[in-house]
DNA sequence: GTCTATATTTCGATAGAC
DNA sequence: GTCTATCGAAATATAGAC
C-alpha cells in the first residue's frame, strides 16, 4: 500500500539518499553534525542543497536516518541484555554481550563513532522526534539499569564497566590509538582483556 | 607593563571572566560548543551578548581558555610520560600515571567532559589558532606514542589502552553509568582492576 | 529529481552611547 | 564594563520552473 509501485526489482531504490547518508555521516563524523551544513553535503555530492530536500525533509531526518541504522545493528546486542535481565550469570551474560558488541563495532565502526561524537545532537532531535512515546528504550538506558543492578556486587558491575570501556576505547578510536594494527588482532587482545578482568 | 594599573588586592580581578567561564563550560558540556550560542550564555549571565565580546574578542577563544585550564591541569600527568620516554618499566610508569590521570578526573571531570564531547570542535580550533607552530604537542598525541611503541610487546600495549579506557569510560560519564555511587569508592575499584589487567 | 531563486531566521561580531 | 542597535554572513528551508 505506501509502497512506491514500481518494480521492485529496478534496484537504484533510493540510492540518491544512501549516498547522502553515507557522505553525511563522514561529515558528522570528521566534523560534528552541527558543525556541518546541507551546502558542504551537497557540495560533496554535486549537487544543489533544494535536491537533499527532496529526499529529507530537514536536516535533523539525515542524523535521524543514520541513528537508526545504528539501532537497526543494535537489536543483536539487545538481545543479550535481556538475558542479564532474566536472572542467568551476569558475568557470563556480559562476556557474551561484549563479544556480541565487538562483532557489531568491527563491522560499523562508523556508525558507533558518529554516536559517540554526536550524542548531545542525537540525543536533543531524538527526544524532539519521539516527543514523549519513550518508544523504543535507548541501549545505553538498558546498559546504566544493570550496572545499577543492586543483586550483582558493586565490584562485579565496576568491573563490567570496565570491561566495556576498554573495548570502546581501545577498539572504537583505533586509528587514533593503535594505528597500523588490525581490527582483528586488536580485538582478540582485547577479548582476552575482558575475560581477565571478569575472571 | 601590560597588567593592568589597578590595586592587584582589590581581588574580583576577572570575576566576570571566569562567570562567562563557568557558564560556557556547563553549556558546552550539555548542547556542545557548536549548538551553543552566544545569546544563551549571555542570557544565564543576564548580561548583553555585546558584553561578552568585551572579555573575549571571539566565542572560539571561550573554548581556547576552556583548552588551556585542561592543559594546564594535565601537566602533572604530561610528566609521568616523560617517564614513560625516559626507559623504566613502561608498565608501572602506566600505573602511576592512571593513578595521575584519575586524581586529575577526580578534580577536573567537566574540564575532561568538555574535551571529551567537543574534540572535532576544539582540534579545528586550536590548529587555527596556533596556525602551524605545533608549540605544545598535545597528550593524546604522547599517549598514542605510546601505545605505538614497537619496544613495548603489543599484548602489553593493548592493556595500557585497555587500562585506560577502563578508567574514562568508567569515571568520566559516572552519572550515566553508576549513578549514585561516590566517584572516590569507584575510583578504587577501577584502580583495583587496571592493577589486574596489568598484571 | 534536480535546478535557480528567494524567504526567513539566527548567529557572530561591531559601533558608539553611557 | 555594559548597554542598545545594527550589520553582514551563513544557515535552514521553501517556491516554483524544468
Amino acid at each position: 500500500m505506501s509502497q512506491p509501485a514500481t518494480d521492485p526489482k529496478r534496484r537504484p531504490r533510493g540510492a540518491m539518499r544512501q549516498r547522502i547518508l553515507d557522505v553525511a555521516l563522514q561529515l558528522f563524523i570528521d566534523q560534528g553534525y552541527e558543525a556541518t551544513s546541507l551546502r558542504e553535503i551537497a557540495e560533496r555530492l554535486d549537487v544543489s542543497k533544494a535536491a537533499l530536500y527532496y529526499h529529507f525533509e530537514q536536516k535533523a531526518e539525515i542524523l535521524i536516518a543514520l541513528h537508526l541504522r545504528l539501532h537497526e545493528v543494535g537489536l543483536h546486542v539487545a538481545k543479550r541484555l535481556d538475558d542479564l535481565d532474566t536472572g542467568a550469570d551476569p558475568v557470563k551474560a556480559w562476556l557474551s554481550l561484549l563479544d556480541e558488541f565487538i562483532e557489531n563495532l568491527k563491522a560499523n565502526r562508523d556508525l558507533l563513532l558518529l554516536h559517540q561524537r554526536n550524542m548531545q545532537a542525537i540525543r536533543q532531535i531524538v527526544s524532539e522526534a519521539h516527543e514523549n512515546q519513550a518508544e523504543h528504550e535507548e541501549m545505553e538506558e538498558r546498559i546504566r539499569r544493570v550496572l545499577s543492578d543492586p543483586r550483582i556486587p558493586l565490584r562485579t558491575r565496576v568491573r563490567m564497566g570496565c570491561a566495556l570501556g576498554a573495548v570502546i576505547g581501545t577498539l572504537l578510536d583505533i586509528d587514533s590509538m593503535f594505528a597500523g594494527v588490525s581490527i582483528d588482532e586488536l580485538a582478540v587482545l582485547v577479548r582476552e582483556a575482558a575475560r581477565d578482568l571478569l575472571a
